[in-house]
RNA sequence: GCCGGGGUGGCGAAAUGGCAGACGCAGCGCACUCAAAAUGCGCCGGGUAACACCCGUGUGGGUUCGAGUCCCACCCCCGGUACCA
């Protein structure tokens, strides 16, 4: 894409004053010239194997092709972009793909509204959007580009989950989803936002589906680890929490006068267990109706009737109605410590889904059992003995146990491994650690997506679609309103099948892949993109896998990343994959909100839109000041006015190469420049390795203001300038590739800059020859000297001490100590 | 609630326990210009006439010759999560 600049002011204007005559730095044509010259040259085509370098793999998220590049996709990627071309220079035969995670609901919204078929809409939002990311001048290997919504690309999809389901990891079950009543479809997880449908913002209600799963809480405890994984701690932790592992035990509750029927319950805190004073099962326990009792009958189906009504928001929000939150269901359960019989409520605070959707409840131990039991007027009894002074509450926390028989007296560690034989050697109950971590929901009764390659047969049940027969296309001329059922349903052609199996009339599976499942593999297939027989060759694989350095954010922590080791758990137990782990390292960037400090969404009318500041200010100079802006992991407010300051920048690094002050011959006068080209070298590729790009940027910024004030005097040394101005080319050249290219012609450098090794510094020139060390007396600052950065404290001390300032304040003082630290203080210490 | 990340000039920020505010924006002054823009040079935390001095990194304590940085307690903001037994 080219721009035409000569319409604003900071490529338009006309330059005087010290670059008078000199022609002014326009990135346009600039851009658009290397642009094309680099695409012509395949400069960024990466083979498998280049002699005598090492692989690298990083990679940036690939987006849904919503149509527009938002500032955001900007913000992820050039500066992954600059990384991966740092790690270029450094050596690496770098990969660094994209693609597009084109299936998914907003296309097919799109046709709803009328438009276009969710195809059509899709592949131009494609086209648009990868002319928008080769303005950005990445060295994305366009080569093996993967577009997931491609029968090419979802043919593998589909065999992936043809695996799982021969593993045993794809299963069908009746579950609870997200229903959006007004759209009249299934949700995902993200889009129900606070319990609402992000599209038409009606309650979301839970309805009993059949559904597909994956069973990811097979690797559940495999998934906790990050045992060597360069991850930023916050994530790993956020993937625990969700993983949520708590040890415990379950056991059973004999239902009195009901010697057939038995409660499970799961608890971390069986040592509590003879502070029981009621049970509680989930609304929808199946064992509600059995033991209910006929006085009971009617209040507990009102209740169970409420609590279905009830959506997920005023479920969770019911704290001032308490009293409302349960029934008694009559019957008791018979605590198996101590034999008593305590009544069996029914409450919406126990979830179905989780542990056994039974609890014992323990109220003086804990705090929602502890509400409970005040709520209706149930007894508690503590079983572990509280600080002193501990108030009306439950305690949670560590203490010797009481109330408890043979536990009187343990400490709780000790308590709950004994509880726990007991429970054991009975034969009431065992050990058991629970997950938070469900298996995931993957059917969508959705048309855009990958269709769920299986098969119904009344005689042979489930079937997977044989691997030949794969893909499963997609049909194309179908009716996708949302009438609740799968599109897919509404077709005949597409529904009526012959069984793969015995050969009889069957039905295909209708429902789609929830888009996560396409995301969760393409990292394997960016290796050999274009591979007709297999998601790609084992050589490709070994070449490139896993992926030395991913990024992207952190709202993936728990979908994508977590989806994304599953898979490749799986295909390593398959033999397909090296390791244990898809992403080597990986680095969360932070968010970039509007000017206000908001979320950009054209709704608040606070977007900024990338294509109009690459026009105005060029790619480069946007690219360096997304990196410029801080820290690459906090994100925060785009700043429209403060880009000036880069494209400045730019500017006079244009001028210091096109319009050189007199070059002379004089080393001595040389020797600062150099000095200062060879430490800001040193920080700059320390800080492009750390990802602060900021700091490498204002780096190069001091480095361009040497040159800057060498200009002012008019006059040079003519070696320390130009490579100076060389190594300035070779820095600037993963923040800002074309101006660094150009510059590098213009110097005469071979083409291209982007094929250049990373120049190494000579340590003898990252330090001065001497450096201002600043005098403190009693931690004050009282004078600057210079000093030598190598001094004598004996040498420091007699400089100090000449200070007049300093000896006025030492004076009449008995000196007490003296620190020194060379190159930084001395601190003289009186009394 | 819980978990995580943050509070430093007017603003974005920088700072291996060692000169707080690098770099940049905005602002102010000067040069160039008929003028403006652009460009260049200088100033730019507060108090103060001051280059001396005092105060200053959310608040209050502490450790240290020395704390934005380490420890304890607390306040506020932003993200994630939501009764997980």
């Amino acid at each position: 894409m080219t721009t035409d600049p000569t319409t604003d002011a900071p490529a338009s204007a006309a330059s005087h004053g010290a670059t008078s005559g000199a022609t002014r730095y326009q990135p346009g044509p600039i851009e658009a010239r290397w642009q094309e010259r680099w695409e012509r040259d395949g400069l960024y085509r990466t083979p498998d194997h280049v002699p005598g370098r090492e692989n690298r793999y990083h990679l940036t998220m690939f987006p849904y092709p919503s149509g527009d590049l938002h500032v955001g996709h900007w913000f992820a990627m050039t500066p992954s972009d600059a990384l991966a071309r740092y790690f270029q220079m450094r050596g690496w035969n770098v990969l660094f793909p994209m693609g597009f995670d084109a299936f998914g609901l907003p296309a097919e919204n799109a046709a709803i509204k009328g438009g276009k078929h969710p195809q059509e809409w899709t592949s131009a939002n494609i086209e648009r959007m990868r002319g928008q990311m080769k303005a950005m001048g990445t060295m994305f290997d366009w080569d093996r580009e993967v577009n997931s919504s491609a029968p090419d690309y979802y043919h593998w999809t589909q065999w992936w989950f043809t695996q799982l389901f021969k593993r045993g990891l794809a299963y069908q079950k009746k579950a609870t989803a997200n229903w959006c009543p007004d759209c009249n479809t299934t949700l995902a997880n993200e889009q129900v936002i606070d319990g609402r449908c992000e599209r038409s913002d009606t309650i979301v209600v839970q309805r009993e589906m059949e559904q597909w799963f994956f069973r990811i809480t097979e690797y559940a405890e495999e998934l906790l680890s990050h045992e060597g994984l360069d991850w930023p701690e916050h994530v790993k932790l956020m993937q625990r929490n969700w993983i949520g592992r708590s040890e415990g035990a379950e056991f059973t509750m004999q239902v009195q006068g009901q010697p057939d029927l038995g409660i499970r319950v799961f608890t971390t805190r069986p040592d509590t267990a003879f502070g029981m004073t009621f049970a509680v099962l989930a609304p929808e326990h199946e064992l509600v109706d059995q033991i209910t009792t006929p006085e009971q009958r009617s209040a507990v189906e009102e209740f169970v009737e409420r609590v279905r009504r009830t959506n997920e928001i005023d479920r969770l929000s019911t704290e001032a109605a308490l009293d409302k939150r349960g029934v008694f269901t009559g019957a008791y359960a018979i605590n198996p410590f101590n034999e008593q019989p305590v009544p069996i409520y029914l409450a919406d605070y126990v979830l179905t889904s989780y542990g056994t959707g039974a609890i014992m409840a323990v109220p003086g131990q804990d705090q929602r059992d502890w509400d409970f039991a005040k709520a209706y007027d149930l007894p508690i009894v503590r079983t572990v003995t509280p600080p002193e002074g501990w108030g009306d509450e439950a305690y949670t926390g560590d203490g010797p146990a009481m109330n408890s028989q043979w536990l009187d007296g343990l400490l709780k560690t000790e308590a709950i491994q004994k509880a726990i034989a007991w429970l054991e050697e009975r034969d009431i109950g065992e050990r058991k650690v629970n997950y938070r971590l469900r298996d995931w929901l993957i059917s969508r009764q959705r048309y855009w997506g990958a269709p769920i390659p299986a098969i119904h047969c009344e005689q042979c049940g489930i079937v997977p679609v044989p691997e030949d027969q794969l893909p499963v296309l997609l049909p194309q001329d179908i009716e996708f309103l949302p009438t609740g059922q799968s599109p897919l349903a509404l077709s005949e052609a597409f529904v009526n099948v012959a069984c793969p199996q015995c050969g009889g009339a069957a039905r295909r599976e209708t429902d789609t892949m929830d888009t996560f499942v396409c995301s969760s593999w393409y990292y394997m297939r960016y290796p050999d993109a274009r591979n007709a027989d297999a998601p790609a060759s084992p050589e490709a694989i070994e070449a490139w896998l896993p992926v030395d350095q991913y990024t992207g954010g952190s709202e993936h922590a728990t979908m994508h990343l977590l989806y994304a080791r599953f898979f490749y758990k799986v295909a390593r137990d398959m033999g397909l994959v090296p390791g244990d782990e898809p992403f080597t390292r990986y680095y969360a960037q932070g968010q970039i909100l509007g000017p206000d400090g908001r979320r950009m969404s054209k709704s608040r009318g606070n977007v900024v839109a990338p294509d109009g500041q690459v026009a105005k200010w060029g790619a480069d100079c946007f690219r360096a000041y997304l990196m410029f802006l801080g820290p690459w992991d906090q994100g925060g407010p785009y700043d429209v006015d403060g880009i000036v300051g880069v494209s400045r920048w730019l500017s006079r690094v244009w001028a210091a190469v096109t319009d050189p002050p007199t070059l002379v011959d004089a080393p001595e006068a040389g020797r600062s420049l150099l000095i200062d080209a060879h430490s800001t070298l040193k920080k700059v590729g320390e800080h492009y390795e750390a990802k602060h790009f900021n700091t490498a940027i204002a780096g190069m910024m001091e480095l361009t203001n040497a040159l800057q004030k060498a200009r002012d005097t008019g006059e040079a040394d003519r070696a320390a300038w130009e490579e100076s101005v060389r190594l300035l080319a070779l820095m600037l050249a993963p923040a800002c590739p074309h101006l660094a290219e150009e510059l590098w012609e213009r110097i005469g450098g071979g083409y291209s800059v982007h094929q250049q090794d990373w120049p190494a510094f000579d340590p003898a020139l990252t330090v001065r020859d001497t450096v201002e060390i600043a005098v403190q007396v009693n931690g004050k600052v009282r004078a600057r000297v210079e000093l030598a950065p190598d001094a004598s404290e004996d040498a420091a001390r007699e400089v100090a001490f000449a200070d007049a300032n300093v000896a006025g304040q030492v004076q009449g003082k008995q000196v007490v100590r003296v620190i020194y630290v060379p190159g930084r203080l001395l601190n003289v210490v009186v009394k």
